[in-house]
DNA sequence: TATGAATGAGGATTCATTCAT
DNA sequence: GATGAATGAATCCTCATTCAT
């Protein structure tokens, strides 16, 4: 009823400096980083990124959601391509790759929220990813590639295993030594 | 004649009270836990606490090597089974489970020995739990059973990236997912 | 237009309490009074008093500089006074007693930058009363008073030796020990 | 009327290592070095060190005293010396130096005496050297080169505050400068 | 609304001193 | 008597958060 807040166009563009910010240095220093230096980063002073976030805990948050909705993003534009006749279990390796790619940039994120016991806040972002990663297993699965058991969850549980922190190298090797569980033939008992 | 320097029992007993305590509350709060507390749940002053571990990085890094010996000594034992005529694969596994299980509950301290940036003092432990480790693969490859391009290094990269604070249940899926990949018949394109 | 930033005017208040307060503190009590007590004294908090100044250290260096600048001015105004005819001698005995008097209030502080290793950070201030007092001495040595070897430096060792700490009556004998030295017939050998 | 306590060979030697020790390491490390390091470079245990001084402040006084009663010894000899016809201006000022000399060595030594508030313990020794600077003082004035204003107390004035952590240059000068003072023809008026 | 100064609890660490062995 | 481990108050400093301007 009440009109909408028009401008904020400069409230608008801080949040947005401030979420940036604080992604770039707690990827580069860890969450422990000081609030100061985040407000220092993003060009604002503290009482701005208070006024924006009122904790540092609902801060962290908001840079995770960020860094899920862009996953939940990649992982519908994954779907669409399957949907476009692409191979699903190929796919959805990729993306996993992808994703452990993307995560290693933003390497501490997850521990800060994690440390903070931050909730993500946004559960909308989340179901999008959900229902675009169900979609693609359910597609390997009516090729015969993924094995009938996995769930959204093994992804889920795959995904926050990742070793995110390690060098490219073991981050591959890592996702060879996984993959194979997501196949039909890759039960041990198979044989 | 021998006697090794009389009275050192309570240094011995409060360095272990320590340990211990330090594991239970990093496990329980976090890295960001504060000596004073470690102390307080060692029932010791926070001078006794520094004097047998010069830093907070000095403590957490020597409540990991405690763990990492009992990995090794868990590991050897393994290899002694192994020897004694035990399936090579199935020990692993069991090896690899049990560690897990145990991590969960040191929790969060290898993300506080991380934060703080400590390092293993003692190599001879980890050198002792890679030549168990590597000898149960070899075994486990002569039986045809292991994928002839696992090594040492695999098992310790899924060491790390096992889901050690989540639920049991996610715990046991994990292994499943993980294990096909060290196994012979484990390949994609073995199908 | 010009409006130097404008809410500064309890910063400035504060950093002034805080400089006075430490004066008076250190030289109640010694170099080794704690941070909190010298915020405390300030009526501030101590986070205020480490955002004037970053480290104790530096917080001693400040109250030495403000002291150096206090003899400084006095130096240029003393030499201002010769300049209009004022007898040279007699004014840098005036000045040497006023500031001896002066550092009696000062007491501990010198000791305390001394026992920290604070390094005065405006030099200007240093050069200042080092130009001032050179010219006295000229002047005193062109009036046949002051005995030519004498160096700004000779005043900078009485300086530094006078014995701030005790009762007025031993700063005034200890003046009349030291004067001679700096006349034209001091020298022993000169009778 | 007891015995004398027979042997405690090593109690002394131990007083005399601890001793050494404390006045070494406050000389090098100022007031601030800890009880368990001096403990350290006197090769004894910290409890050892509290048997024989109560108290830090004890500690450093009975080395303060140890050091007055060097200086007393000189002080003595240096009367002998006058006694057997030396001249006493040029004995009085070679023992200023000598103790300067020796001061300069000690260094830290009186500012942790000050730090600390210790008083010393031995009233005797301190007699025993005013009493022969005293007849320095006398024979001097009696042969017309020492003022007859000058006391005892000038001296310790002189000595307390002798610039003993500056480089040999400047204490020399220093003693140059403060020399006239004490002489007889060094009065400004005597010109 | 943005700014940045102020707050103050909390954290790691030190060190004089005590006390069991 | 000697030893050295234990104690715990005290110190410097940090940082999330509040609030006056």
């Amino acid at each position: 009823m009440t009109q909408a807040k028009a401008p904020r166009a400069d409230a608008v563009r801080n949040r947005k400096k401030i979420l940036d910010a604080a992604g770039e240095q707690i990827t580069a220093h860890g969450p422990d980083i000081g609030m100061d230096q985040i407000a220092a980063a993003a060009s604002v002073a503290v009482g701005t990124l208070y006024r924006h976030f009122p904790t540092k805990t609902d801060l962290v948050a908001a840079v995770v959601a960020e860094y899920v909705a862009r996953v939940a993003d990649d992982a519908e534009a994954t779907r669409a391509r399957v949907k476009a006749g692409a191979r699903a279990l190929a796919e959805l390796t990729a993306f996993l790759s992808r994703v452990i790619e993307a995560s290693a940039t933003d390497r501490a994120v997850k521990a800060a929220a994690h440390a903070l016991g931050a909730e993500p806040g946004d559960h909308t972002v989340e179901e999008r990813a959900g229902a675009a990663v169900a979609a693609l297993i359910r597609a390997g699965q009516d090729d015969g590639d993924i094995h009938p058991d996995v769930t959204v969850n093994d992804i889920y549980l795959l995904f926050s295993t990742a070793p995110t922190d390690r060098p490219a190298a073991d981050r591959a090797r890592w996702l060879a030594l996984v993959t194979p569980g997501l196949t039909t033939n890759a039960r041990v008992t198979g044989g």
